[in-house]
DNA sequence: TAGATTGTTAATCGATTAACAATC
DNA sequence: TAGATTGTTAATCGATTAACAATC
C-alpha cells in the first residue's frame, strides 16, 4: 500500500485490467493470476502486480487474485462502483451512436441528457431521451450536478462548447473533436481521434 | 537525423503535431515554433524539437518551422501523403457513424467497403457504399489489397472477425470492441474504448 | 548586427523488469 | 508439505527536461 500520488500512467491501465476481469467474470472464472491476466491483455505480469499493489494487497501468494474481489477493488479505486450521469453535446452521427450504445451502464456510466444547437434536432428523441438546446445546457447541468460530458460537435465549435461545459461545472470531457481543448487544470480531458490512431499504425505499413 | 528505430511513443505524437499544424495551415499561418506548437497542444517545446529532429533538420534557427513544409514531412513519415482505402466491419450505430464521417479524407483515409453479417443489412447502402456479407470479406479485401480496417462488431464476435481480417491480409486494425485482440505481431492494433477513457477520468473526480 | 530558435548533449526523472523472500 | 504466486526491492532501461552552442 502506498499513500503517495499514483502516476497517471498506472491509472490509465486500471480500466484495461477491469475490462479483462469483467470478461473473465462473465465466463464464470473465479480466480486468476498476474500471469494469466498479462497474457490476456499483453502486459507483463510484473507490471500488473506492481500496479495493483499500489492500492493494497489484493492477491494471495500461491493462488493469485479473486476475480470478483479484484473487480470490486478496481471499481472502488476508479469510483465506478456507482453509475455516473453523462451528457452528450452534439447529436450528429457520433453523438447518436454514443447515445444508443448500451455498453456504458455496466462500466459505470449512463447517458441522461442530450444537447444540440440545431433547431431541427431540438425536441427530437434519441433512445428515449429528448434533445435539448445548448442554450439551456449550463442551467440543466448545474441543476442535475452532472460532472461528465462527451463532446461530439464539429471542431469549429468544440472550444466554445467546452467553455460552456466548464461554466456548467463539468469536470471530465471525452473529446471527439480533432482539436486540443483549453480548459482549467481541474477539468480532465480525454481525446478520441480515430484518424490519429490510424496514422500511428500507417507508419508501420 | 537518426537511422535507428524510432520509439513508438514518438510515432504516437506525430499525428498530434500534424493535426495542430493542419489547423494552423487552415488559419493561414505559414510559420510556427516549437514553443507556439507546444502551447497549442500542451507538450513541452523541447520534446517537440527532439521528436521532430529524429527524422531530419526541418526547422531553421531563429525562425522556427515552415508550416506547409513540416506538414509535408510529417505526412511523408506517417505515409499519409497518399489516401489509404479502409474497410469497416460491423454496421451498427458506430460503423454507420464512421462510414458517414467526412474527416478522414484530408488525413489520409477513405472508407471504400462496408461489411456486416446481418442478412437484413447486406445490400443496403450507407453513404453510397453497399454493405457486403462478411462471407466475401477475405476475397474482396485481398482483391483490392486493402491493409486497414475499422472493427465495430460486438465484443462477442470481435476475435473471430479479427482472425478473418488477418487472413485477408489486413495489417492495421482500429478496434472499437472492448476486448483485447490476439493477432500476429506484424498486424498493428489500436484500441478505442470510450468507457475506459471515462474511467480514467473518473478516478480524479 | 541583435534577437530568436533550432538541434543536440548531458542530466534528471520516471517506468519497467528481473529476481526472490514471504507465504498461501 | 510442495508448488505456486504474490508484493517488493534493486537494477535496468527509456523518456523527458534543461541548457546552450550554432546559426538563421
Amino acid at each position: 500500500m502506498n499513500a503517495e500520488k499514483i502516476p497517471d500512467i498506472i491509472i490509465g491501465r486500471l480500466p484495461i485490467y477491469l475490462r479483462a476481469l469483467q470478461r473473465l467474470a462473465e465466463k464464470g472464472v473465479h480466480n486468476t493470476s498476474s500471469q494469466e491476466l498479462g497474457e490476456m491483455i499483453g502486459i507483463s505480469a510484473a507490471q500488473i502486480r506492481k500496479d495493483i499493489s499500489q492500492f493494497g494487497e489484493f492477491g494471495k501468494q500461491g493462488t493469485g487474485y479473486s476475480v470478483p474481489f479484484l473487480i470490486e477493488r478496481l471499481q472502488d479505486i476508479l469510483k465506478v462502483n456507482r453509475v455516473w450521469d453523462v451528457i452528450i453535446v452534439g447529436m450528429g452521427d457520433m453523438g447518436h451512436a454514443l447515445a444508443r450504445y448500451n455498453g456504458f451502464v455496466n462500466r459505470g456510466y449512463q447517458v441522461t441528457m442530450l444537447f444540440d444547437n440545431d433547431p431541427a434536432k431540438i425536441g427530437q428523441k434519441v433512445n428515449n431521451l429528448e434533445i435539448f438546446s445548448t442554450d439551456v445546457l449550463v442551467e440543466k447541468v448545474k441543476q442535475n450536478k452532472i460532472k461528465i460530458a462527451m463532446l461530439t460537435v464539429p471542431a469549429s465549435a468544440a472550444q466554445e462548447v467546452a467553455d460552456l461545459l466548464v461554466k456548467a461545472g463539468i469536470k471530465a470531457i471525452l473529446n471527439y473533436a480533432p482539436i486540443h481543448l483549453n480548459v482549467p487544470k481541474d477539468v480532465q480531458v480525454q481525446h478520441i481521434d480515430p484518424a490519429a490512431h490510424l496514422q500511428r499504425m500507417t507508419y508501420y505499413l
